[in-house]
DNA sequence: TTAATATATGAATGCCCGTTCATATGTTAA
DNA sequence: TTAACATATGAACGGGCATTCATATATTAA
């Protein structure tokens, strides 16, 4: 089937062949003297990036950081209203403590919890109006 | 990130802030009904967001989302500047076009992806500048 | 037609990470 | 002191996921 214009291809505006690159057979891997383009995101910066991002990328660290947004709570109380153990809840926290994300202070045997960066609320408004508008 | 009224502030500031909680020992697991506060994010809307930022938290999606944002771009030309093997990139396009990340349009053996969804360059800058002050 | 190119896809491997369990540390009360 | 409580921590299990390899599909050229 040579030539066959009753593809089920999809149709693009362009029907000259005309293209925007791939002139030439590509030769990857070999010649990154041909590379189209400069890479625009440095791999250092895309993976600080993608790490401050998979911190954020949890379902019950994003409730723990909720919580925390209206008030300081202790980890046992953490625990009870998210339903979650509280080992998990120490851990998770042990990992917001060391991005920064909150801080803490102790008071006897317990440990209140709050929001250090409240410049998370910023991401969290955003993404959570993304979600209502792409779902809508 | 305008501030827009009509939409809700993801956590609500709570009506009453009395005690903080642990005056009583806690009952945990036990009898949901002594939880010291309800819970700010449900677990769905928490799983969704989640969800969406566990796409952005690859720093190999960050690197082609941010080659896409400039120009629409061919898997091979994406792999060549990336540095990535075709397959590993066309996985990942596979995975930017379920969530409606980007878009495509075919011409010939190639396959040209762009930015669908320029929602996204707002997060991405967002981030891209909180790690510039806070690593500063 | 056959060959080469461009992309897609399924399976398999290996890594990362969140949870649970057990245990340790620390704190308060009796 | 001992006992109960609050949190922290290390180990280990298990699931999810990004990559690689092999292969399939599609398109163009010879």
């Amino acid at each position: 089937m040579p030539d066959d214009p009753t593809k089920k291809a999809i149709v693009q505006p362009f029907e000259d062949g005309e293209d925007l690159c791939c002139d030439v057979p590509h030769s990857r891997g070999a010649d990154p003297t041909n590379a189209p383009q400069p890479e625009k995101l440095t791999v250092e910066k895309a993976q600080r990036m993608s790490e401050f991002l998979g911190f954020l990328a949890d379902a019950n660290r994003l409730r723990i950081l909720s919580m925390l947004a209206d008030q300081e709570m202790c980890v046992g109380d953490l625990a009870v209203t998210l339903g979650m153990n509280e080992s998990a809840v120490s851990h998770q926290l042990r990992t917001l403590r060391a991005i920064r994300l909150v801080s803490f202070r102790k008071q006897g045997r317990h440990v209140f919890y709050r929001l250090q960066d409240h410049h998370v609320l910023t991401f969290y408004q955003a993404i959570f109006e993304h979600l209502d508008e792409t779902t809508a």
